[in-house]
DNA sequence: CGGTTACCCTGGATGC
DNA sequence: TGCATCCAGGGTAACC
């Protein structure tokens, strides 16, 4: 579920309500979703601490505690999501924060149970955790720094650009998006795009990630939901992603919908006259 | 080492 | 109606 404009509009959902209030306990109904720390053990560390900041790294929420009560780190992954409001499944609530505040409870539910749980310490080692397995965050990255990192991989473009790795924020439906609005067919070869092309890729990450969130992130089927229950609005608006057989935007060619190696189980969707893979030598 | 796949999970949609 | 199969916003361990 969550790319990067969902976990952004989370992340802002959640900060009025919960920033500066102080987490009288943190229910866990869920203790498989915890790592290297044990359920108890994370909940003897932030039970009436303050919440002081909320924040995204990549497809990252973290919540960071007042001095003592470390970071808790929450990876939606495919289905994790916040309530600010009482679910629509109650029985897919992984956690409950405890407030005092006129919001007094918050959800995690997360329908699949394949996000993760994880808490440290303080900043320094909830940066290094981020960093070790994030590149920088998609609307961050440069564009020296981007073209720097998809030089050092021979993958597709889209591959590349879904690995967090490289950097983080992308995922199926906004590297769609982002190759369609550079023009860039998904399988090219990562290391072998021009410069021009680079630059044509990196400008594009913003305006799609931006107006993603303008709109909420996505939703379809039973998934992502902002913290209020809404639906986000960017399918409805998008250039490709999910529009199989429908008319490009720009050329009016008919959209498709591929398999491509390396992305099992992941469809890609493109426009085959304005995204083509090689040249059309001219004569 | 880098690239690819197998697998972790569950529920809704689709097909027979 | 009932049951099997497929599908899905992610990430990582294990494999070649």
């Amino acid at each position: 579920m969550p790319e990067l404009p969902e976990v952004e509009t989370m992340v802002r959902g959640l900060r009025p309500v919960v920033c500066g209030q102080i987490l009288r306990r943190f229910e866990v109904l869920d203790p498989l979703l915890f790592g290297d720390h044990s359920a108890e053990e994370v909940k003897d560390r932030v039970e009436c601490r303050k919440i002081q900041r909320v924040e995204r790294r990549g497809k990252w929420v973290l919540f960071e505690l007042e001095p003592g009560g470390g970071v808790i780190v929450i990876q939606p992954r495919m289905t994790g999501g916040f309530w600010l409001v009482a679910p629509q499944r109650e029985d897919h609530a992984r956690l409950i924060f405890h407030l005092d505040g006129s919001t007094k409870q918050v959800w995690y539910c997360d329908t699949r149970r394949l996000g993760r749980v994880s808490w440290h310490e303080d900043l320094e080692a909830t940066e290094l955790a981020c960093d070790r397995s994030q590149g920088p965050d998609a609307l961050v990255i440069g564009e020296r720094e981007l073209a720097d990192r998809l030089k050092r991989t021979s993958r597709g473009i889209k591959p590349a650009l879904m690995d967090q790795k490289v950097l983080a924020g992308l995922g199926n439906i906004y590297a769609d998006e982002v190759l369609w609005r550079a023009s860039l067919h998904p399988s090219r070869r990562a290391d072998r795009l021009s410069l021009l092309e680079q630059q044509a890729l990196h400008a594009a990450i913003r305006p799609v990630l931006e107006q993603a969130i303008a709109a909420e992130g996505s939703s379809f089927d039973a998934g992502y939901r902002t913290v209020l229950g809404l639906e986000g609005g960017f399918l409805a608006e998008n250039a490709v992603h999910r529009r199989a057989g429908e008319a490009c935007k720009r050329c009016g060619e008919l959209i498709v919908k591929v398999y491509m190696p390396g992305l099992i189980g992941r469809p890609t969707y493109f426009c085959p006259w304005c995204q083509k893979l090689k040249r059309v030598r001219s004569r």
